[in-house]
DNA sequence: GTGAAAGCGCTAACAG
DNA sequence: CTGTTAGCGCTTTCAC
């Protein structure tokens, strides 16, 4: 590796003070300099081919000027473009950011977290949380700065970017009951998961109020937000023999593999069973069957995690702050007209 | 933010100097040590919560554990498994990546390499250049290890981990020949990305080699790897008249847009028209019509591509290494018999 | 086997 | 306005 250019090297190379040559090149200290000294570092520095060495600030500074940021799982449709409007507010503020994954398993979330305390990270904009979650609890407990964004944990503890899963859930619903189904059977997600937790209550919730008994023999638990948990759940479901003639899935990978299921036991969709989705996935609409779903607005929820963390930040003792961004219904091709 | 956990807090705390705890806790050094002294400085290290601060080794040692990797697009399907690959294998070296991503722009590249460049980072992996690329160029005069993977450069400068595309389209084309299609139509991807460039003249040079002569109006170019630009290229095909039996799109996003198209011309796939994409992205098989497709092991090239770079920080002397993998092709459902 | 001290590249008092 | 100097947290040579 070709050998680095620091400050030191443009002083001598001027025959200046790396301190002249350091407050030249930081915006804020400039105006110490002669107009004319400026140029002439700055001038020096392009020539040299300078990079400010981010680690030595760092070390120096005390901060990073580096998020850290941790997903479940990249190969979740779901999360690259959190990820990118993440990204895309922070270089904006020069701002770096580091992205890990957790596979959904919180000793591996806790290793990588504690990994990017090491990096000096300067906060944490976390979508890996359970709703019980020890790598949120230790950001809390060291005082480092953290946000949630799409998932988050019950105890008021942390700023949250959320979308309104009850909103969601009505909009779902009242789609179906407008269509004439009653007979709505759900396919919950992950109990330790926000997510899954708010829209299987809101499940309930909403059916009660719209005058619906509950059918407990209706609702069956996917072990995870896949095809394959969908399947398996829509496998549940059938052979409990209750009868059913729309379902709501807690993701549209669970709605897609529920469709599969149903398919596969000559049920078709939307003729027999509507089903509708949630997340709105990339390219849900070129699939065999174009899911009605609930689409929230994901890249916003990347960049407001990004803005707010980067608030957090500037001012530590801001009061707590909750956003919640509105889902939409997405009508396509999955839900039709009630036969029953 | 809470103060930070240091050498010199642990070193008070058991009274002896820092260099002994810093020798305690790196395994390489730790062997100078009694075993006894070893046992104290790491419970104590543990008791207080002591994580290395990379900023101040990073500074120390000139290297900082991390690789920067920069691919086109977070949201084009194909790169999350690449780069879950390389995260893969390096975090079991611990060292840590920075993604980041350059929208197929070369200024935007380079900006961000000079930008991980000030964060140390040890090498480079990218899956971002085009055949003639300013920032692997920049890597190259500046000594600074970098190796492409997916994509790559036509100099032969800098180690690559490819797929064979003249395989790839041999397979492809081979499965159409055996179906009985001769009137071969290509849709060709952006000439100045390798992958596009490789594929067109294996196409050209395949076909030839059957015996089929080529028929310049049989291919055309898309101006993108993306559904739309797979759309657009298929109205012009139609537009021009010729007749053709099947398509070979450059890549799964282009055949879907293209299968598109045609049906809204009255084209039915694989009816009317077979096509074939390249890269087999996640769900694929889930699509309105299922693509026959070429497959590529894109987990495994990152991790080859991780592996690579950390051999090449080595040893900085060992000759180029240029890796292809096997592509394979997936018999789907968007190809049939041909009927002309 | 362990301590003392220098120094990685940078910034920020403090002087002048 | 600019130079001097100390020090961020760590590793490592050199002493002892």
């Amino acid at each position: 590796m070709a050998r680095k250019v620091t400050l030191k090297d443009i002083a001598e190379h001027l025959g200046v003070n790396t301190s002249t040559v350091s407050r030249a090149l930081n915006p804020e200290t400039s105006k110490m300099l002669t107009a004319e000294q400026n140029r002439r570092v700055r001038e020096a520095a392009d020539e040299l081919g300078y990079v400010q060495n981010t680690m030595a600030y760092a070390l120096k500074k005390g901060r990073s000027m580096t998020i850290g940021v941790i997903v479940p799982d990249l190969m979740n449709p779901v999360f690259p473009p959190i990820v990118k409007g993440v990204m895309n507010h922070l270089n904006k503020q020069s701002y770096t950011s580091i992205i890990a994954y957790s596979e959904n398993d919180i000793d591996l979330a806790l290793t990588e977290i504690k990994r990017m305390k090491g990096r000096q990270v300067d906060g944490f904009i976390l979508a890996s949380p359970f709703r019980e979650d020890a790598s949120v609890d230790y950001c809390i407990e060291h005082k480092i700065p953290v946000i949630t964004v799409h998932r988050t944990v019950d105890k008021n503890v942390v700023d949250k970017i959320v979308i309104d899963n009850e909103s969601g859930m009505q909009q779902a619903l009242e789609h179906l009951l407008l269509l004439g189904h009653r007979r709505i059977a759900l396919i919950a997600a992950p109990q330790n998961i926000s997510d899954g937790y708010q829209r299987y209550w809101a499940y309930r919730n909403l059916l009660t109020e719209n005058g619906i008994e509950i059918d407990e023999d209706l609702i069956v638990q996917a072990d995870a937000f896949s095809l394959e948990a969908g399947r398996e759940a829509t496998r549940e479901l059938l052979a409990r023999g209750a009868s059913f003639t729309a379902v709501i899935a807690s993701n549209d990978l669970i709605g897609i593999g529920c469709i599969e299921e149903l398919e596969k036991q000559n049920l078709r969709c939307p003729d027999d069973v509507s089903v509708v989705g949630f997340n709105n996935m990339p390219y849900l609409d070129q699939f065999r069957v174009p899911l009605t779903t609930i689409d929230i607005p994901r890249a916003r929820m990347g960049e407001k995690a990004a803005k707010l963390i980067l608030e957090r930040l500037k001012n530590p003792d801001m009061p707590l702050q909750h956003i919640v961004l509105e889902p939409r219904l997405l009508v396509r091709r999955s839900t039709a007209l009630c036969k029953g």
